[in-house]
RNA sequence: GGGCAAGUGGCGGAAUUGGUAUACGCGCUGGUCUUAGAAACCAGUGCCGCAAGGCUUAAGAGUUCGAGUCUCUUCUUGCCCA
């Protein structure tokens, strides 16, 4: 018997149509497969081969079904470690990035992926960005897309703007560094145009996970609430507040107010207040860093009446922990029911009230936000909390000093990058100031190829001719937007480019979106759960409404997010990481270090990550064990929404077990035809469905783990069974139906073996029969206790079973002995008897 | 602090959705083969018990003829939001 020979085998169906291509144009229905699209960071990691693997079962499974399947990859090919990686070793982002797109491509073939290669875009490439551009120019004379002039998360290592998402516990998601708070105009996508729907159609995303829709629905963040006008004392001036809490009008002890509210104005000149505005900038301007950052204030001398209760006035402050962008920039605060506003009491001496029991009469040691009956509170005293609103509303509005308010926690989403490794802003400002998009017939803007990257600043503003330009149309001198998009705009619509990736015109054919989009089947990575998957909502809805053409409004029908691949980590006695191939591990447990066996430390098994070292090599795993061995054991330790643990032993006995089927094609290519019995042919066939039907429904169902289970079962079914009584045609022709089930899991091993065996129509699912159950094994319970099992007929009478089970030796003496009350029966499941002693 | 998941052998995990708990794999134990090891093959493997049998799905209660699955309480872990 020859061994497997899983190289020339890998090879040979890596570059034969029949094993690649999962495209067939007259198929009745489409089937559009999409994994996220790598950024080209120069290898591909386990998470690549995890989800790309995941995307391929799924590709190859419709396409078998009778799917004309769409199954694409690009690349998500601007951004910032192209900067850095040139400004490291001198070569050209643009050179750095294809270097790196061409070694990951590589990669992936090894993979055996079903991927059309045809359709390959990268959004660095002027033919993808072009139509950006057009996109950008489109959305702007739309009404998508506005300048203004706001407060920014201003990263000082990266010299670049955050969106807010972007940073993480104050810092840069990616420096680490502490964002500070600066003024800039930028540009934003107008996204907050859209929260009502954005919010609205998760509800139409029945293929989404939950809490996927949920995290949606909390980034968005509608809440109801109400704006209340307070009048300044001896002045004419309101100040208009927000609240989501007006129930706790009456417990209000000050205003506060965003150090940048138009009030703010008159103290421009007042070097305390200056100096209380630049402590305010080190605070981020994230809900979480406003939050946690310690709270101080600006008296401003000023007092407001209080419109509901007679001659109160209430002190007003400037300060940090409110946001301008939020509401109206200005709160009241009401320290008994908000810990931001207790704590600021706190820290100002000013009156914490209680409006809301808590059930204890003592004074308040933090801010109380439970619900309970209304106290203190004139006219809303006794109710509760949702009644206190609402009445409090109705009195707002009587007096005509405020109205109800819905109020969205979605920001516009601010695209202004300062880097040059990323799409051009095709727009030019005038010497008048007026700033208008460019002549479509002048896209692309492409970026200039000379480049400083190691001053500091905008690398395209200290370009010395890129930024002079005219507008076309008369000839005006202008200067071009300097800024580049966020790149989290280029993947914002990569998946309608992938219907027509080569359309020269236009970002793409009107009439291939619409029969390929929705995107039937999305995979990815839970940490997408909302930005990108925002985003790409929120482009597909601005698309729509630019081209009315366009017919889909959920580019996402189906989600999967799978779960990362994790390894323990290493480190010696002087704390640093070591790779796992730099460790040895002994039988008793003991982990050393090869190069001086000292011992190391092992940490828990966590996310694989260059940091930590505790990455595994997917191309050094695949030339040691195989694609297909790679591809069988990343599908079958784990579910794959859960985390899956690398195990080189896992690999290594995936590696065995194809090889026990690459045995066992062989013993059934050369057995003997057996004289057959028809009995125990039949019963074949049976069962060999039935392991059809549960890998037919497990890989249906994302549930790979299962399948591959499944296939270890039907393994042992076959083998055993070898030299049974059975036909030899029967046999291989099973077998056969039993391999094609294997093409989505280990394609090349599939191909070959059905190609030994002369299987015939190869790309097709086999026939699974519905139903040819016509024996099942029924549960004999006791009293709801299981007692055995005993075979019957399908659909079998209670009383023909209840004879059956009195020919049974053990359990007829429980039946004999004792008086039975009541029978429990399920057809074809179980019977349950309920005796008494008697 | 709030919300959402989840908790099953030594380990990864299964359970057709309220109907035989622990499938399948890893590991381990014993055996065959081998000069030896690796590989391969065979057998065993939730716990207690010689056995008959009993117990067991984080802990406790409840609903039900019957609960890993549904309800409540508690504990633990993870994720998201503050």
């Amino acid at each position: 018997m020859e061994r497997y020979n899983f190289l020339k085998v890998e090879k040979k169906w890596q570059n034969n149509s029949l094993s690649t291509s999962v495209r067939s144009p007259k198929a009745k229905n489409k089937y559009y497969c999409l994994e996220m699209f790598p950024y080209p960071s120069g290898k591909i990691h386990m998470g690549h081969v995890r989800n790309y693997t995941i995307g391929d079962v799924i590709a190859r499974y419709k396409f078998l079904n009778n799917f004309n399947v769409l199954h694409p990859m690009g690349w998500d090919s601007f951004g910032l470690p192209a900067e850095n990686a040139s400004k490291e070793n001198n070569l050209h982002p643009k050179e750095w990035t294809n270097k790196n797109i061409k070694m990951m491509k590589d990669q992936l073939k090894l993979l055996g992926l079903s991927i059309d290669w045809n359709l390959e875009i990268s959004t660095c490439d002027k033919d993808y960005y072009k139509h950006q551009q057009e996109l950008f120019i489109d959305f702007f004379n739309n009404g998508l897309i506005s300048r203004k002039e706001t407060y920014v998360n201003w990263d000082p290592v990266e010299k670049t703007v955050l969106a807010n998402e972007q940073v993480v516990d104050g810092k840069g998601w990616r420096s680490g560094a502490l964002v500070e708070r600066k003024r800039l105009s930028q540009w934003f996508f107008n996204i907050t145009k859209f929260s009502e729907e954005l919010l609205k159609e998760l509800e139409t995303l029945h293929g989404w996970p939950d809490r996927v829709k949920l995290m949606q629905k909390n980034w968005i963040g509608k809440s109801y609430g109400c704006e209340v006008k307070f009048k300044i004392n001896n002045l004419k001036d309101f100040i208009k507040v927000f609240t989501t809490r007006p129930d706790t009008i009456f417990g209000a002890s000050f205003i506060a107010l965003s150090p940048d509210h138009e009030l703010s104005n008159k103290f421009a000149d007042n070097n305390d207040f200056i100096k209380f505005k630049k402590l305010c900038d080190k605070t981020g301007t994230t809900e979480e860093a406003l939050a946690n950052a310690e709270k101080f204030g600006f008296d401003t001398n000023l007092k407001v009446e209080h419109p509901f209760i007679k001659d109160k006035l209430l002190p007003v402050y400037f300060s940090n922990f409110v946001l301008m962008d939020y509401g109206t920039g200005a709160i009241f605060g009401c320290p008994g029911h908000d810990q931001r506003d207790f704590d600021f009491a706190k820290k100002y001496g000013l009156d914490i009230l209680k409006v809301v029991s808590d059930g204890n009469d003592g004074s308040l040691k933090e801010a109380y936000t439970g619900s309970g009956k209304i106290i203190n509170s004139a006219f809303l005293n006794d109710l509760n909390i949702d009644e206190a609103k609402k009445k409090i509303i109705e009195e707002i509005e009587k007096k005509q000093i405020g109205q109800k308010k819905i109020l969205f926690r979605l920001k516009d989403w601010g695209i202004s990058r300062q880097r040059y490794w990323g799409c051009p802003i095709p727009m030019i400002y005038l010497e008048d100031g007026t700033v208008v998009p460019v002549e479509k017939s002048e896209l692309p803007i492409l970026l200039p190829e000379k480049i400083d990257l190691k001053s500091s600043g905008n690398p395209l503003n200290n370009h010395p001719t890129w930024k002079n330009t005219k507008q076309l149309s008369t000839g005006k001198k202008a200067t071009r937007e300097t800024d580049t998009l966020d790149t989290f705009v280029d993947s914002s619509w990569y998946f309608l480019r992938f219907c027509s990736p080569n359309h020269k015109d236009s970002p793409f054919d009107v009439e291939k979106v619409n029969y390929w989009m929705p995107v039937d089947q999305y995979i990815g990575g839970i940490e997408h759960a909302i930005l990108h998957l925002l985003y790409s909502r929120f482009f597909t809805k601005g698309i729509n409404k630019c081209n009315t053409k366009i017919k889909v409004q959920e580019p996402f029908k189906n989600l999967f997010t799978q779960g990362m691949v994790c390894h323990e980590s290493y480190k010696d006695k002087n704390g640093n990481w070591l790779y796992p191939e730099e460790v040895e591990k002994t039988p008793s447990g003991k982990t050393f270090k090869i190069k001086d066996k000292t011992e190391v430390v092992v940490g828990p098994p966590e996310s694989m990550s260059k940091s930590k070292k505790n990455t595994i090599d997917p191309e050094t795993m695949i030339k040691r064990y195989g694609a297909d061995s790679v591809r069988w054991f990343i599908l079958s330790d784990s579910p794959p929404e859960k985390d899956i643990q690398w195990s080189d032993v896992g690999v290594s006995s995936a590696n065995k077990f194809l090889q026990k089927i690459w045995n066992l094609n062989y013993l059934i290519k050369n057995r003997k035809n057996n004289k057959s019995e028809k009995k125990i042919e039949e019963n074949f066939i049976k069962k060999i469905n039935n392991f059809m039907k549960k890998i037919d429904h497990s890989i249906n169902s994302f549930k790979f783990n299962v399948a591959i289970a499944n296939f270890y079962e039907v393994y042992n079914f076959i083998k055993n069974n070898l030299d049974e009584k059975i036909d030899n045609r029967i046999f291989v022709s099973n077998i056969i139906n039993i391999m094609k089930l294997l093409i989505p899991l280990t394609p090349h091993l599939a191909y070959e073996c059905l190609e030994i065996l002369n299987a015939k129509n190869i790309n097709k699912w086999p026939e699974i029969a519905a139903n040819n159950v016509e024996e099942v094994k029924l549960a004999v319970q006791i009293n709801g206790k299981t007692r055995g099992v005993i075979e019957t007929l399908k659909d079998e009478h209670k009383d023909k079973i209840y004879e059956k089970i009195l020919k049974d030796q053990k359990l007829k003496k429980y039946l004999l002995d004792n008086k039975i009350i009541k029978t429990i029966f399920v057809k074809n499941k179980i019977i349950n008897y309920i005796i008494k002693d008697e």
